[in-house]
DNA sequence: GTGAAAGCGCTAACAA
DNA sequence: TTGTTAGCGCTTTCAC
């Protein structure tokens, strides 16, 4: 990499003149600045962004700290925070908690030591579990903002951006029951997250409220098999007639096992799952869905975050939550069109 | 965040004292040691990282360009380069090129600028269409050493880690053909990339050796509505009896597509697919699936790069090409298990 | 055993 | 209009 050592060498000034001439200072004088980035352009110079980040104190540069990659609602929400960053003038250090909150502890104080000037991150699920929060408020003490998406600690005072789901499985479930559902189940692999537990709880709400059954739930686990487990379940409970379901497989596996036993979709059960479209084509019919509008939860974390970066005032106390509403997109698994 | 001069001034002693005693230097003497290291723990001391990469001239990260981080391969693959790198000490910066040369070639001149060691990336779309490799070249000659994985431009000089897809195609359609399928249709929705088209002359080959038939390809588009395109294809080649899936969505849709028009999976049709596990239960019958270890993929392309920029001798010229070889993971969606 | 000083690449206050 | 100098945080050589 060209310095501007060299070129102030090359063309007999100083450092700080060339400096002055190629950030379009009006110190200096018309035709040195026309040499000097002559020579820059010929020389292809670019400012060596860790000395600026070094002056600075700041290195334009965001540490996203994502549970598991694998997940497509995350990798989505990830591609919109590198979208939004990107464009304004932002790189993003990623890490992958692995849903371990020893990961997420060793990502954040690594990433603490100036690498990076604010953090947006999704909490792993044992952190959830062990309700921990001490390495997030450590790291706001260092002066390091934190954005939080989806899952999120209540207890930590920062800028967050959640999903409606309470209200979506509230509603998604209204639809089923307007749809003159009469056993509706819930399927879940995700009970052990706050946003589980909140689907979870709309569910039972409609339930409670509106319908004449008691709530029906199926909570899988991770390392289960899914189609087998969903298969008993069907078995067990022969006269379902509507799921909803919590996560983006458990909808397409219900609606392919409904079909193996020879029931319709949606004549015979409707079902609704959490997914994103290219997901939704699965199964035939075309799976119901929730969408989450992950990439503009992502554009919204980093946008929160640059925004109290770039305030003049670090003063600013009063921490938002962003709603981003989910949409129900009816396709072919129900019955409403 | 603490400074050594703190400490320094804070232990009346120098800043190269406070700095020696915490390198463990043999020069300081016993109890300095142990005073500065004392409060450098209370404290809690880390070095800044910009500033030692100033001074170290290298950033311990990595760049990584990825085409499509929706794409659950190459998501996969990200995954096992960070946690490759992770544990090697080094961070990663991702930058998302969306099949676009133009961003490819931003984010490549970008992190050019002291940000990172060197390159992980897999070539976007336009970019092999277009056959354009300058920005790789101009990346290079400014000793940024670059790993390519999976696409991969044959005309640049690097380290690379691919698949052996043509191989995988050709002994995937293989196992059709021994299981007496007479017609067996290849589909893709990724015929314009390098992995793509080596994939279908797998496919070719196999067919034109040993079938008894003609080769049969679906290309779809990824603005298709591929359910409708699938399901018009079964149609008009009503004795179809063997799928080869070049992408991880066509082989779930082409068995539920059969599955829908009564036929019997794997009775009447056979179908293989480039898939993950996961996905792979999104049929019943589950997919028969070409795993392409992309994890495995990931950690290599980490490993190569980060060797790489640990030589003590950069006069290496040698260029590895590391095959991963896939796996053919026979579940219910074929007759032979 | 400890400290002063230089230097990584850059910016900016101040001097000329 | 241009140059000198200090300093961001750190390591390391060389003096003391």
């Amino acid at each position: 990499m060209v310095t501007l050592k060299q070129l102030a060498k090359e063309l007999n000034v100083s450092i700080s003149t060339v400096s002055k001439a190629l950030n379009n200072s009006e110190e200096i004088g018309e035709d040195t600045v026309k040499r000097v980035k002559e020579l820059a352009k010929l020389y292809n110079y670019t400012p060596n962004k860790v000395a600026l980040s070094l002056k600075q104190n700041k290195t334009k540069t965001i540490g996203v700290i994502i549970p598991d990659i694998l997940n497509h609602f995350l990798a989505k929400v990830l591609f919109g925070i590198e979208r939004e960053a990107t464009q304004r003038g932002y790189n993003i250090i990623t890490c992958i908690s692995n849903e371990s909150l020893e990961k997420e502890e060793e990502a954040l104080d690594l990433l603490a030591n100036g690498s990076v000037d604010g953090f947006i991150l999704c909490v792993a699920e044992e952190s959830q579990i062990k309700n921990e929060i001490n390495h997030f408020k450590r790291t706001i003490a260092k002066g390091l903002p934190i954005v939080m998406f989806d899952r999120v600690a209540h207890d930590v005072l920062c800028d967050k951006v959640i999903v409606d789901d309470f209200d979506a499985t509230y509603k998604a479930t209204n639809s089923l029951i307007a749809e003159h559902r009469k056993n509706i189940a819930f399927i879940s692999r995700i009970d052990d997250i706050s946003v589980g537990k909140l689907r979870e709880r709309g569910y039972n709400k409609a339930i409670l409220e509106k319908a004449i059954q008691e709530p029906l739930v199926l909570k899988l686990n991770k390392k289960d098999d899914n189609q087998q487990k969903i298969k008993s379940f069907f078995k067990k409970h022969k006269n379902i007639d509507g799921v909803i379901a919590a996560d983006s497989s458990s909808g397409i596996i219900a609606i392919n096992t409904a079909l193996n036993k020879g029931l319709k979709v949606p004549k015979d059960v409707s079902v609704i799952g959490f997914a994103s479209k290219s997901v939704s084509e699965h199964s035939i019919p075309r799976l119901t869905i929730i969408r989450q509008h992950a990439k503009q939860i992502g554009a919204n974390a980093a946008d929160l975050l640059i925004r109290r970066l770039e305030k003049k005032y670090d003063e600013e106390i009063d921490f938002k939550t962003k709603i981003v509403k989910t949409t129900l997109v009816n396709n072919k698994s129900t019955l409403k069109q």
